[in-house]
DNA sequence: TTATTATGCTACTATATAGTCATACGATTG
DNA sequence: CAATCGTATGACTATATAGTAGCATAATAA
């Protein structure tokens, strides 16, 4: 704790925060292959327009996203794919939970049995 | 969008939403280097009793921490150290964007001394 | 210019949850 | 058993924010 400054942890944790919702996840996947503008991602993510747009000012503040106008439309990239190894150790921890339970599972199972 | 499921996703949004909150990230840190019970988890975070006891079920329910009872009290350990790798993560591309905004700063100044 | 399309902005509502107080529970001790 | 210590829970308030509707703005086309 005394090693880590308050506000060091305060800015991790908003970054965070920022990854906490499924509709900018859902934004962040539509991305994933590259560049999209905003029509694009609404269709892909059938998310409102408006709400689109507040994500994805969101995700742009906190620097996961890099806006590029392109004539009539935005075109939105992601600066760091850094974000989908976060989403990647996410999804093995989450497996060896589910792993670990269906094991207690069959645990029980076996104990029911007996 | 299509081959991850919606529901996945969800799980994973759900999972940084329990670390988005720098209360969990302070008792979390309490716990890095060992086990500790909520008394001295209180103590090190200088957080309120029945908010680190709200604040660790959270985390226990979330799978991060182990619930392990000894006596009179209860002691919490992590389960899994990758929430380690994974503020790690977030850090470094924090401190890059940092470093970025630093040199940009530098270049304006630079053109204001022209 | 006017129309159209693409995006952003400003309230507004509804919901979620952090923190706090008071109380309850559960294990140990006398 | 009663008392006490450590922890958990329920009720409550205050705050934050997701989603939406409607309008504003900017770029292009007719």
């Amino acid at each position: 704790m005394a090693q880590i400054p308050i506000s060091a942890l305060a800015q991790v944790a908003d970054y965070f925060k920022v990854l906490s919702e499924l509709s900018r996840l859902q934004v962040l996947c539509a991305l994933k292959d590259g560049a999209k503008n905003v029509t694009e991602i609404i269709e892909e993510t059938g998310l409102g327009q408006a709400n689109v747009s507040k994500h994805l000012k969101i995700l742009t503040q906190a620097g996961i996203l890099k806006r590029q106008p392109q004539g009539v439309s935005v075109y939105y990239q992601i600066t760091d794919p850094m974000i989908f190894d976060l989403c990647e150790l996410v999804c093995q921890s989450l497996e060896i939970q589910l792993q670990e339970q269906s094991q207690a599972l069959k645990v029980l199972d076996g104990l029911r049995q007996v």
